[in-house]
Parts: C-alpha cells; sequence; structure tokens
DNA sequence: TCTAGGATTTGGACTCTGTCTAACTCTACG
DNA sequence: CGTAGAGTTAGACAGAGTCCAAATCCTAGA
C-alpha cells in the first residue's frame, strides 16, 4: 500500500474487527497516513484539525480499541506520554531524549542473542529495544 | 558490598556527591537493602512504615536528585509510573505485564548487534531491552 | 419511511503521578 | 546564642488518562 486515503481505512478496520466510524477513520487515517508515532494528544490535535470534533474520550477509546484489536502498538519511552505506532511489524526504536523525537530502526540487521529462557509458564508478549539518544554536548 | 546498613548509605551518598540526610539516608537504604526495582509511591510507603515520616514532596525530590547524581536509574516500562532501579550497571529487563514485576536480566550473556549508525551529532544515553512476558494463556 | 434498540460518542467529573511554591525546620558556623 | 543556607513540608497545581451517565447515531426490521 503506497498512498492512504479514508476508504481505505474503513478497509483496514473491517478488516481488524472494527466499526468504522467517522471518528475511528479519522483517527486511524491520522495515524496511517502519516507512518508516525504520535501521543494521544497529538492525535486529538490533528484529527480536530479539520471538519470533525471528536472529543478526547473517544480519542482514548478508540487508541486503546486499536491495541485491543492489534491495529496499532503502544511504545512507552516517555514517563509521560504514551505513543501510538501504526506500525506493528517487529522494529525498534530511537528516541532523542532533548526534543522527544521517535524513530524507527529497521529490525532487519539487529540480532538480539544469548536472552536467557523465559521463567516457566511465561511467554513472550513482546521485545522492546530503545535507544536513547541526546545531541552530542 | 554483601549486606546494606543505614551507615553505608551516608557513605555511598557522600561518594555522590549527596548530603546524606535523614530522609535521604531512608529512602536510599530502601532502594539499595532490597534490590529491587520501586515505584515513587513504593518507596513513599516503605520509608513511612518505619520511624520518619516523609513528605511525598521529598521522595520525588530525592530520588530526582538520586537520579541527577548517577546514584541509581529510572525504567520505563508502564505507562502509568517510573520504576527506579538501584542496579545503574548495564543490564537488561525482564516486564511480567499481568503482575506488574520488573527483574533484571543480566548483561553478561546478550549481545545486541547490528545496531545503524547514529545519526550526526547524537550521542547513545543508553539502550534499553525490555522483554516483555505474560502468563501461558 | 418510521422507529426501537444497540453501538458510539460526549462533556465533565474524577484519579493518579508528578511538580511547584512559599513557609517552615534544621544545622553548621561565627 | 543568632543567622544563613540547605533541606523538608503541606497543599495547590498540572497533565495524562479513565469513568460515567446522558445524548446521539445507525440500522434492522415493521
Ligand atoms: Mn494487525
Ligand atoms: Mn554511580
Ligand atoms: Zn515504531
Ligand atoms: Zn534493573
Amino acid at each position: 500500500m503506497i498512498h492512504y486515503s479514508r476508504d481505505n481505512m474503513a478497509e483496514l478496520l473491517r478488516t481488524h474487527d472494527i466499526n468504522p466510524t467517522h471518528q475511528r477513520i479519522e483517527i486511524a487515517y491520522a495515524l496511517f497516513s502519516r507512518h508516525e508515532h504520535l501521543s494521544a494528544d497529538q492525535v486529538m490535535t490533528i484529527v480536530n484539525d479539520r471538519h470533525a470534533e471528536t472529543s478526547k474520550a473517544t480519542v482514548y477509546n478508540t487508541l486503546n480499541l486499536f491495541l485491543e484489536k492489534g491495529l496499532i502498538r503502544e511504545v512507552i519511552v516517555d514517563p509521560s506520554k504514551v505513543f501510538y505506532d501504526p506500525n506493528t511489524g517487529p522494529h525498534h526504536h530511537l528516541y532523542e531524549v532533548d526534543s522527544g523525537r521517535l524513530t524507527d530502526i529497521a529490525a532487519d540487521d539487529v540480532r538480539i542473542e544469548g536472552l536467557p529462557a523465559l521463567p516457566k509458564g511465561m511467554e513472550t508478549v513482546g521485545i522492546d529495544l530503545i535507544v536513547r539518544v541526546k545531541r552530542t554536548a
């Protein structure tokens, strides 16, 4: 898929068992058309820049619904807010601590080896690798 | 160092350029004697279980001071609160999402290879590897 | 077309983590 | 002692996120 339209979004939502409403389509479009990491607050701003007024409650409801349905993923790097990631494939993150910029690191070439066996009765939900960087002094 | 006493703590604080006050010693002792990952709230509870009353402001002030001075490290795995880690050496984390339990993974045997070069003018602050696990269904 | 009922959205109250401030306390030193 | 600077404190405040009951939207029948 090269370009994302709102119609695409309705499709995408349906394939994830999500009833495509106006608000949900706008929120999905905000995330997928930019393929950027956005906070709930940023999503809210973007979505309300154009036509539809969408409430804070709906933004959070929807992001949590998307998470549940596996449409997006959350990235926890900043103690003050969660980032939502439209890229659910395996990849890692580079976090610029000064600016708060969060970018992807392709998983292809990165190898993580030697992790100990999991405790009995546990299974992996995910492995997060975050490289924190700052401007050189 | 095998066993931690409050006197040890005063020593430790001094070596990190921290004036050892009553409250600071108690907070350091809470963290270092258990060598566990604690939230600010847990620190507050532990410290106030015994004698000294320590205020919320002081708990936060002190944890942030310890961070600044490199005495402890923060671990960001849970969107709702920060964990403070008395182990500042290189190591990774196993996070049990159901229970919120956070345990260490020794860095010794873990190799992370193939990370891309950093953008120009950037330096690494740290690399966080978090293995998220849950009870098998 | 009309309507009832479930799904969705909404404002606003609320909770929780963390910060800030201005007053208070402690202590080291003259 | 008396003072000044460092540290502590209560409580107000801020921001992210949740909750709730009421309002609105949609759609499947009649
Ligand atoms: Mn998916
Ligand atoms: Mn140190
Ligand atoms: Zn990403
Ligand atoms: Zn640790």
